[in-house]
DNA sequence: CGCGCCTATGACAACGTTGTCCAGGTTCTA
DNA sequence: TAGAACCTGGACAACGTTGTCATAGGCGCG
């Protein structure tokens, strides 16, 4: 067995190389692929035979490469999560829950943050499909995803969470934003409040876009007409929402009450709203930490960000099951949590 | 030129599979290495040449397999970073530091969660090392890492953060722990307590055990002598905490403060103070998001999550590429910020 | 006792890419 | 004008694994 021996006879590997089936197989004297099953746990290997490899394995301190697998199976076993900020409260435990999701699954989890920038998401997105991975859970900040078409025609499975994908069509995980903003305002508008400001993200993003819409359709159904002056809709960076905060809380008819439209802005007006003579009532869409601990408490429209991410993940997996044909759009209640905040009667 | 008509001339490739760089040079007429010369930006082919490939790359949709060129050049460009609950406030800015550094590096990040769990941290870690992440960032959850040597052996990068590694030599970037919860305590002394209280968490995780150093430091430097019932150390799920804080607050010699040692604690204690007829003073570990509303304001030793997460991963990428030598213990100051929870008199 | 079947094992190709090396053609120089 | 230097492009092997198939024994049965 001259082979066997030179092999084994061998320096020890340089630092930064690698043993692979072929020195494992070497060294425990069987051949390749006797490697190969016992690494993966395939039937037809002797007792005797499979303690030489695994003690060879021991002793080689062996690793599988899972490039080399991945290449030869065409299954990456991974998913991608492209979101907008893995620092944003909402999203972590969003993440979490499709991590979750995918761990029960036997996969890994690639996480990248898009900073809202589309061309950074198309970036992304592309590179986690070089990657190959499995599949690919999109909180999208561009509003046209034809470029993963051939993605997708490719196999990968994709679900698209917290905003609808654009111009093409996919699955599609959301909160019920409309109906979530207009209880919201309507909750407000049941204290008695009729001037009421709404502040909230870009319009170009899908769920300010709904949250507004909400916000409309409340006050349209209690017969208010709404003013220019009361909406703000923008960068949710604390400078402007504060500026627009405090725009439409002086004036001639300052609004009593104020819905914001995301956990972001909500701090914002938290801390414009304690600098402030007159009680302002106000409902916040996200539910916050410590919105109970605050006095008054802080009345939100909550969605279930983990059930989110662990939906999107399930139905992600059911493609890959082959179990899901056509695309669906899967819309998740919101919650409005009552805790004084949205309780204030107007003041003026 | 039959090769590539018959090529040409192939059915449109079927679901799921992906046309390879063999199927773009025989469209575009060329041989396979120009085709990877014109993907990879190598120099030597003339614009006409590089056209022709461009638009068959278009056409066909195709995609570079990077686990092909992984396997073929052993580098992934991707590193893994393994924390304790993605859901958690304190990792979300930590990830999201990494991913920045990443980024700037041109690689991917893979994240997992350990769930506080020794095991799950292996398998996570040896996993990712399977997949060959060019380096790992880990906040552990068990404090043996010896199953790391091999790997650090044959090349993979690595980096402790927040907790020191166990049982073997690397990189390990800090907050002081120690310092910080010394000076939070000494700081609620300075405001008259003698009787305060430690809830921290399962004394095995090192910043639990750190904390709760400095804070024995804090009060034998003002000559206090701690009792057990001020102390606290386990899980830190709210009904342990709840009772923990409900017991030091009530018997014969009830504390006027607590030094809350993370900011799971600090949410719960909050509550429990709410509860209390007399105000008890309160200084917790890590800032918390609206902390500077509460009234009073939550008094806070803040560490930098996105400091640690940044500093930690500049050093991994240091180590790739070569320009690191030793190990070294990097410690990150903390800093206090005093709102009105720690400036509180002790209050019978 | 011989035949066929079953089991354990190994040889070999293939996955899609990149690095090496060589061939053919063009341009410049002596 | 011949030869050298250069430039473009392609053939081929290799990366480490897994699937396919072949082979060599061992065993039961007629």
């Amino acid at each position: 067995m001259p082979e066997t021996t030179r092999r084994a006879d061998r320096p020890a590997p340089r630092y930064g190389s690698r043993p692979t089936m072929k020195d494992v197989a070497a060294r425990a004297g069987v051949g390749l692929k006797t490697v190969s099953r016992v690494v993966n746990g395939e039937p037809g290997v002797t007792p005797e035979t499979e303690r030489r490899v695994q003690e060879a394995i021991e002793a080689l301190g062996f690793r599988r490469n899972d490039s080399a697998r991945v290449l030869r199976k065409g299954r990456t076993s991974s998913i991608g999560l492209i979101l907008e900020d893995l620092a944003d409260p909402f999203y972590g435990p969003l993440s979490r829950a499709v991590e979750e999701v995918a761990r029960a699954h036997g996969a890994l989890l690639i996480n990248g943050s898009s900073a809202e920038d589309p061309e950074r998401e198309q970036e992304l997105a592309l590179a986690l499909c070089a990657r190959r991975v499995d599949g690919l859970v999109v909180i999208p900040a561009g509003d046209d995803h034809r470029y993963l078409e051939p993605e997708i025609k490719a196999g990968v499975a994709t679900v698209f969470v917290d905003r609808p994908a654009g111009r093409i069509t996919a699955d599609v995980v959301l909160s019920d934003n409309f109906g979530g903003a207009r209880d919201g305002v309507a909750h407000l508008i049941a204290h008695g409040h009729r001037r009421i400001g709404f502040i909230g993200d870009m319009p170009r993003i899908h769920t300010a876009a709904e949250r507004l819409r909400g916000y409309r359709a409340a006050m349209e159904d209690a017969g208010i007409a709404v003013e220019d002056s009361w909406m703000s809709l923008g960068a949710t960076d604390p400078e402007r929402v504060r500026r627009a905060a405090e725009a439409m809380l002086t004036g001639p008819a300052p609004v009593t009450a104020i819905f914001s439209a995301n956990n972001r802005v909500t701090v914002t007006v938290l801390r414009v709203l304690a600098e402030q003579p007159r009680r302002v009532a106000l409902v916040g869409f996200d539910d916050i930490e410590l919105a109970d601990l605050l006095r008054p408490g802080i009345t939100v429209v909550a969605q279930d960000a983990a059930a989110l991410g662990r939906t999107a993940a399930e139905r992600l997996f059911r493609q890959l099951d082959g179990s899901l044909v056509a695309p669906e759009r899967i819309e998740l209640p919101t919650r409005l949590i009552t805790r004084g905040s949205g309780e204030l009667p107007p003041e003026e």
